[in-house]
DNA sequence: AGCACA
């Protein structure tokens, strides 16, 4: 028989994470990376000999979940491929525990919080997969690149800020890895240097 | 390989 009839919900399992790297960082690194698909409401990992290796990431929605699933397999997180992720078939109820302390449930996007970033990208370019380098739109023209390696020396990874003279408003900031340059993007996405210029990032075309 | 926290 199959269990297509099973729906899934918005929780995702991921294995295969490399182990050395500590809980609280791990899950902080899940978080970010996956937070570009949208309202994280938990994120769980444990480090006992039958939980290592794996974390729980649950999303306010399924089709985030599945998005995220979709789209970052095979993602080198710390050094080892996200392969063959999966979405939790509905089975446990812990996401709904979980969202007795999450506000609105129908309305996800009510607290204005850094989560999406795809309103100035209406249409026209699809989402770049994660990679080093972030491309960084919707800044007050009179930003120079030593402001922005202010704000962004400050993460892990960093190397340089680029700026394109004929081309005010964006930059580009490289990080020495995918994992470094998603934790940036999330710390400083919505980052206002003006109260009119929430920073807008995403990953650079390559 | 390994499916759950307080």
């Amino acid at each position: 028989m199959l269990t297509g009839d099973i729906p899934p919900n918005q929780t995702i399992y991921v294995k295969n994470l490399n182990e050395k790297v500590k809980k609280e960082e791990l899950k902080r690194s899940l978080y970010c990376l996956f937070s570009q698909y949208g309202r994280i409401l938990d994120v769980v990992a444990l480090k006992t000999a039958k939980l290592r290796g794996q974390a729980w990431v649950v999303f306010s929605e399924v089709t985030a979940a599945s998005n995220a699933v979709r789209q970052m397999q095979g993602f080198p997180f710390y050094d080892k491929p996200m392969v063959r992720f999966v979405m939790l078939a509905e089975r446990k109820k812990r996401a709904e525990e979980s969202q007795q302390s999450a506000p609105a449930n129908g309305k996800p996007e009510s607290n204005g919080g850094p989560t999406s970033f795809r309103q100035g990208n209406q249409g026209a370019q699809e989402t770049a997969p994660p990679n080093n380098i972030l491309f960084i739109q919707n800044l007050p023209h009179e930003t120079t690149s030593m402001m922005l390696q202010v704000l962004f020396q400050q993460y892990p990874g960093f190397r340089e800020v680029r700026m394109i003279e004929a081309k005010p408003g964006i930059a580009f900031v490289e990080f020495e890895d995918d994992v470094q340059s998603s934790m940036a993007m999330q710390a400083l996405q919505g980052f206002k240097i003006t109260p009119q210029n929430p920073m807008a990032v995403t990953y650079a075309k390559k």
